[in-house]
DNA sequence: GTCTTCACACCTAGGTGTTAAGCT
DNA sequence: AGCTTAACACCTAGGTGTGAAGAC
């Protein structure tokens, strides 16, 4: 359960409609069972899913408040990276190459009220990663060979006028750790292969292949 | 182009944010095809969507008003009808069985913005039609060789206080003669079922076998 | 007889990893 | 070598009418 990423503000200075949201990422055990392999999740030019799927369960908004909810991804730091077969590892393979910049993702249901957003989980299945820079359909531009730590983010929409002038106040951040990712256009390590056709039933096509290698 | 339907009630007496709503119905020509051979609708336990599927063009909405968008049925007389192969013919079989009270179908997006709704055909291709008369997953009940108008309505979502002792004004309802059709378990005209299987994608699986018929 | 139901084959639509070929 | 691309077979998920069987 997070609370809400005070970002280097003095005391509590969020609004009352974002300062008590807490947010649950769902999935967590699977989201972890990857996360100890070192996840990697396919980019293509097309625009790929997410899987497993960035899915929280919130509480504590105003029922009765409008809330944007959003999604990004930030580079955990400035290294390429490369996979070691020989070692089963990863490793860093210089700096990171130039990055687009950094798009949004709005929940498709944005705007919506608390209770609408609590009622049941978020579930940001339409969000799709790609490695093409031009890309043309909203879909998230990461770099392959890269880490990323996908960001949860609420704003609260406040109707009082000149709001903007308190943008901080209104929104927070989450981020869970056990989500972070290398980006990559094949994947590297047999056993993240091995785990995503065991458990995304979109891949349950190649699954008989493998069951006598395990 | 259709305008809203005073429903005799003296001179114009709706809010200028439903009284300028106009409503476009899309596909005019293919329901108008299905009209001249009667349209015929499955209705099944489960729940059958509408085919062709119910879609309009909206203009003159006030664009940052909140509006509520919504569907129901409503019996076109009071007779059950029954089709007579040897004339290819709807004939009157006596008068209508008794009918579960009219439910109403909310479009998903709703509520939602003027300027959302006019950007873009509103399509209410989530609609599903039932005969089952304990239905607990919101479809539209209605009876099997019964005929219906379905009728759209548009609901002006007035922010202000005590709107509800307007609830007249804030609404405006709009019916195409052409979408009118006959509620079936089991197609009766064999000319309807042909033209389904020729327009509906989702209808091809037997469409090789009609076109030595054709 | 007339109407309804259900399993089914056949589609649409789109999400998977695989594999071979292509790029640098 | 290392990484990327694109066609592909194989799924999930669900919308069609069919035709035989069932209900009244």
């Amino acid at each position: 359960l997070s609370c809400c990423e005070e970002q280097g503000s003095p005391a509590c200075s969020k609004a009352p409609q974002v300062g008590r949201v807490r947010v649950q990422l769902e999935m967590q055990a699977l989201w972890q069972q990857f996360d100890q392999l070192g996840t990697e999740m396919i980019v293509t030019k097309a625009g790929r899913r997410m899987f497993p799927t960035f899915q929280v369960g919130i509480s504590g908004m105003d029922p009765s408040a409008e809330y944007v909810l959003l999604m990004d991804f930030i580079p955990v730091d400035d290294k390429r990276y490369r996979y070691a077969f020989r070692s089963s590892s990863w490793l860093v393979a210089g700096r990171a190459d130039i990055s687009a910049p950094g798009r949004m993702h709005f929940h498709p249901d944005s705007p919506g009220r608390g209770a609408q957003w609590m009622k049941q989980t978020v579930s940001f299945d339409a969000l799709k990663l790609t490695n093409n820079l031009l890309d043309d359909n909203g879909h998230m531009i990461l770099n392959s060979m890269h880490r990323y730590q996908p960001r949860f983010h609420v704003i609260y929409v406040d109707p009082a006028p000149n709001s903007h002038l308190h943008a901080q106040r209104n929104f927070c951040s989450f981020s869970f750790p056990e989500t972070q990712f290398i980006a990559v256009t094949a994947y590297q390590n047999h056993r993240i292969t091995q785990l995503k056709i065991a458990s995304n039933p979109f891949a349950k096509g190649t699954q008989g292949f493998y069951l006598w290698w395990i």
